[in-house]
DNA sequence: CCATAAACTACCCAATTTGGGGGGTACAGG
DNA sequence: CCTGTACCCCCCAAATTGGGTAGTTTATGG
């Protein structure tokens, strides 16, 4: 039973380290080693890993653009970012492309092994820093300058909802919630939709 | 050094469990337990704590109504929710009001010590499952039907922008965008705005 | 090399939506 | 009693939307 691992790294002692390292373990196989995503993705069905250690930073195409076609061509590996980019935008593009944890290159050599296991075990390993921008990424603002009802209008402008079809929908009159859109607008200093939508998210509102 | 940590939770031995526990670390101080929130809440201010663990199917308010309030209160505390619940709604519900991490209650002692650890240390401490679930719900649908123009548009549209706004923000006649929502309509067999983000939605389109 | 998909532009039309301006009632909490 | 919130109604002009039809160009793959 031993989980077929990729290692994708430009830096040649980086990949090496690792390879040694892994193969200590029984249960792991390293099953090839690549400088670049598009090596990587010529063998992917063959390699057929379970699990694929991938830098962001690399020579060609990025390891994030990498990880979209490795998801999208053999949706069952399980890919482990592995960089030293901790800035919102990268993880989350990571995330998004269907990476399934995230370690930033000051992981000790047992994180890594832990966070293969966890892999393993279905979870989703992240250093500390990653998985706090993670979670804030869902909290919502707690100083929000509109009422309930408003917020729940402009969660339902946000949907793309017409103003006759959001007053159907909470059964008050079509009048009212352009009212009540009118006080949004002027709470948040906007005068259209788009702003709207554009603030609510910038402030976390909905 | 402290750290300040308010348990609520309703189990009687549960709670004098986890006091005892936390008690034996003396960088720890359980200030106090409560087996409800509305009690908590009466003493937040005076309890201070750097850190609450909190149950969630609690007497009263629950423990996401709860998170909610306390952050709105005392926004520098970090709750840490502890629950049998594992679905993907509460654990979103408790993370949009605030929760800083979510472990579920067959988390042994050391881990409960662990994620109080990593909070500290500016972490956000999830059960495997957990954090799984909240890595999948970044992932973008990998067979689109849609060209990534289309995909484009598609956000832009999501973002409440009108046809003439997109079309400036990316050098494409009004037309030319007319012409690719018809196209999304009819992939998404939609056919008008709020059906297709719906969809958008759904599907992890965008 | 040809077919196909994708991206692009254009014009027409009717219905709906939007944003801004008024005006008002009712109820709850400090 | 006053303020905030929620609710409802009218008017208006401009903009947006969705649907139709009819093309060009570019790139990719069989």
């Amino acid at each position: 039973m031993g989980n077929r691992i990729v290692i994708i790294e430009d830096n040649k002692d980086i990949r090496e380290a690792f390879t040694l390292l892994l193969n200590l373990r029984d249960d792991f196989s390293v099953v090839n080693a690549y400088s670049n995503c598009e090596d990587a993705l010529k063998n992917i069905e063959e390699d057929a890993p379970h699990i694929v250690l991938m830098d962001i930073d690399l020579p060609g195409m990025s390891g994030i653009e990498g990880t979209k076609i490795i998801k999208k061509n053999l949706p069952s590996a399980n890919i482990i970012i592995i960089t030293v980019f901790e800035n919102g935008k990268t993880v989350f593009d990571a995330l998004c492309a269907g990476a399934t944890g995230y370690l930033t290159k000051n992981s000790d050599r047992d994180r890594l092994m832990s966070a293969i296991d966890e892999v393993i075990k279905g979870g989703a390993p992240m250093s500390s820093k990653i998985a706090r921008l993670v979670v804030q990424s869902f909290q919502k603002n707690m100083n929000s300058p509109l009422t309930s009802r408003e917020t729940e209008i402009l969660s339902q402008i946000a949907e793309g909802k017409s103003y006759t079809n959001i007053a159907d929908t909470i059964f008050i009159s079509k009048e009212t919630v352009k009212y009540h859109i009118k006080n949004i607008y002027i709470k948040l200093q906007v005068n259209n939709k788009a702003d709207a939508i554009k603030r609510a998210n910038e402030d976390r509102l909905i």
